[in-house]
DNA sequence: TAATTAAGCTTGCATTTTGCAAGTTTAATT
DNA sequence: AATTAAACTTGCAAAATGCAAGCTTAATTA
């Protein structure tokens, strides 16, 4: 949890699936990504109020290392930072639509959230 | 590492992204899905032998778990196991499209592996 | 303007997951 | 019958996660 400058994050392979999962492939980063997709949110407290209860430490970790690899940026004051996605964190919206609705499909998916997620995505 | 009959993978929300990534959000899961959709593989020791080199325990623990969730199966005697998705793990290949299609666009991918992937998806 | 609030972290520590190396079991092959 | 090998299993060290608490300083309020 000790942040050094520069944590570089190794690939396994070459392989465009394995380098995203490299990126993004844990229980919280794409949740991070839905809020500001999704749910309108930019702020650190934003993203710590979610359903799911991240906890302060990995929220930060996320949050540095999701900058570190340029797929969201912020802008503001130290204290009242604004996080939202590069062009290269909108790419994952495709991927956020698919997983939405491989959930929407396998799981008892919690009906306001979902109307959320549909209208947002234009389903 | 333990393995009890029942481990129920617990929800951290009904969101149907959030339930998603209860079920395949790690670093392996979309891998090993990846190499049965396509590279042709369906037993242990070919996905053992996968470029991003798995470790044995690993392996079995997301076996055993993608059966436990439903997202596969497989055939054949205790030593000649023969994995394959069910129609629920075949519902995820919209969701490995776009991650594919996320890493094609966002990393240095390998071209051989391109090939496979891009053939296999119909891009 | 001094005191209070609160946003954004940071730290410590216990638990869990991962990674690595080695060993085990038993069907299939030689 | 002996050997191979596929599919695990185990032990242990390292890393990631979760939880509770504390810190720092800009913004707000009194």
């Amino acid at each position: 949890m000790k942040k050094q400058a520069k944590e570089i994050i190794e690939k396994r392979s070459e392989c465009p699936i394995s380098c995203s999962m490299d990126l993004v492939g844990d229980k919280w980063s794409l949740l991070i990504i839905r809020d500001m997709l999704y749910l309108g949110k930019s702020t650190y407290n934003e993203f710590l109020n979610s359903k799911e209860s991240i906890s302060t430490n990995i929220l930060n970790d996320r949050l540095v290392k999701l900058t570190e690899v340029g797929l969201i940026t912020y802008t503001g004051t130290a204290k009242r930072k604004r996080y939202e996605l590069t062009k290269m964190g909108l790419d994952l919206k495709p991927v956020l639509e698919a997983v939405a609705t491989f959930g929407i499909k396998h799981s008892a998916a919690d009906k306001t959230f979902l109307q959320h997620v549909i209208k947002t995505m234009n389903l």
